[in-house]
RNA sequence: AGAGGAGUGGCAGAGUGGUCGAAUGCGGCAGUCUUGAAAACUGUUGUACCGCGAGGUACCGGGGGUUCGAAUCCCUCCUCCUCUGCCA
């Protein structure tokens, strides 16, 4: 969420950042957060007064017990008495202040970057580049959910028979196809610098507040109602709650992870025809990275994370193009996010594999991530995440744009991942 | 899952109703000494909020309660340890 100071001290880049986004009524929405705010700090200060004048008075009748002088010490417990019962009543006033000012924070999304074009939807995006040749099929080809079903790699039928729609069974080659990409995803992560990690996949309600699932997007993900928890929709909420409550000691800096999980998403309300076969499913598999970097360093750690990500559809041989998000398009707690698309040549359409964004401080000011700079004073920490890559689009890619008559060819790189080289 | 025990500052570990944000040791930082290092000695060393400042307030696993006053007493939740049970 974004701090109050930075609100106050930059009340009209944050208005013209917020109307970016078509937020109706921002100039409200921050004033109510400014009053709240100077509400809370009133009601603190009359409260630490109090306080102060209790403890005081505490400390008298307790001189006054042990110099026998009890009749004394009664006579000042009355006015305790009062001030124990204004001060429950202002410490009522300040925690709900305090809750309506963070619930407010909380739906303020953050600023876009200077950069990020204006638009609606994903319609508006702002291409920056395109790379590779787009393959030419011949007439014969078909779409990866034919793809599978004639070789098949994988049975939706049957994860329907055991789950539900959208929790594919991956077979044989597809089985294996799946492992060879995430440990080849993986290795380049780890020599790229990126310490690997193998988080819980279900977490708990503080670490998404942390990195901003909740309460945004609740109701996206699957919750697990007798204990509380949420199945990840992504490992960014593991691997960055890694940080929740940490102050960084400097040399530590960068932080830089590698994680492989399942993400598992609801997708309420987003299912259509465009979405069949692997486009769009429940439960997918992907390999994150993550970086925690200085203010100064996060847009130079963004390009290198983007230069990852290029580096491995590169390795791939797979037509890529990226996109800018355009404000409408942007993420609740992102401030720019670079997606990566790659064209599936039998659907004739991109499909993201990829998102790379910086947060600033967003994320690391509910998480309370931060570092003592060299002035020995605290300062939050910039978090960043990107997909590195996400597996199901990537897989259709392959599937689509290197079949041929007889099969699908693997990309020479995942050969010694799979032991094969077609299905 | 049942029974018992325990959670204190970066770590170890005192503290069972007032003078305790908390002894002591270790570690960290700064300095003295030294060609340099080590040792020794001296000082310093949590976080957040409020305040221009002096300073104030809160925090001893989380939350609630008793009391003029809580690290200390009570309730509750969480976590860890031991034993029993179950189990990849």
């Amino acid at each position: 969420m974004l701090q109050v100071s930075y609100i106050v001290e930059n009340k009209e880049k944050v208005i013209a950042g917020l109307q970016k986004r078509n937020i109706p009524q921002v100039q409200d929405i921050l004033n109510e957060v400014i009053i709240l705010d100077e509400k809370r700090r009133n009601t603190q200060l009359t409260l630490d007064q109090n306080l102060a004048e209790a403890n005081t008075i505490a400390k008298q009748i307790g001189a006054l017990m042990k110099e026998g002088k009890r009749a004394e010490a009664e006579g000042i417990k009355q006015r305790t008495s009062e001030l124990k019962a204004t001060n429950k009543q202002l410490s009522e006033e300040l925690e709900a202040t305090k809750q309506s000012l963070l619930k407010a924070l909380y739906n303020i999304p953050n600023v876009p970057h200077d950069s990020v074009p204006l638009g609606n939807s994903e319609e508006d995006n702002e291409e920056v580049s395109r790379h590779g040749n787009l393959p030419a099929l011949g007439d014969h080809a078909m779409p990866h959910w034919d793809l599978i079903k004639k070789y098949d790699i994988i049975d939706f039928e049957l994860g329907i028979k055991i789950t539900g729609a959208g929790f594919p069974v991956y077979k044989g080659k597809g089985a294996r196809l799946q492992r060879a990409l995430i440990n080849f995803f993986l290795d380049e992560a780890t020599s790229a610098g990126y310490g690997e990690v193998q988080p819980p996949i279900v977490v708990n309600e503080a670490s998404g507040y942390g990195t901003g699932q909740l309460p945004d997007k609740e109701g996206q993900m699957y919750h697990i109602g007798n204990e509380n928890l949420y199945l990840i929709p992504t490992a960014e909420v593991p691997i960055t709650n890694l940080y929740r409550d940490v102050i960084v000691d400097q040399n530590d800096l960068p932080i830089k992870h590698v994680g492989f999980t399942p993400c598992f998403r609801r997708e309420a309300g987003s299912w259509g025809a465009h979405v069949r076969g692997l486009n769009r499913l429940h439960q997918f598999d992907k390999v994150e990275i993550v970086q925690v970097r200085k203010p100064e360093e996060s847009y130079q750690a963004l390009e290198e994370m983007c230069s990852h990500v290029e580096g491995l559809l590169k390795k791939l041989q797979l037509p890529y193009r990226i996109l800018r998000l355009c404000a409408g398009d942007l993420g609740f707690t992102s401030v720019l996010t670079f997606d990566f698309e790659v064209y599936s040549a039998a659907q004739k359409k991109w499909l993201e594999v990829s998102s790379v964004s910086n947060f600033e401080t967003y994320q690391a000011n509910r998480l309370k991530l931060r570092f003592k700079g060299p002035d020995k004073k605290t300062q939050l920490l910039h978090t960043l995440n990107g997909s590195a890559l996400a597996l199901p689009r990537i897989l259709a890619a392959i599937l689509e744009n290197n079949q041929d008559e007889t099969g699908i060819v693997i990309p020479e790189v995942l050969r010694p991942y799979t032991g094969f080289d077609r299905i």
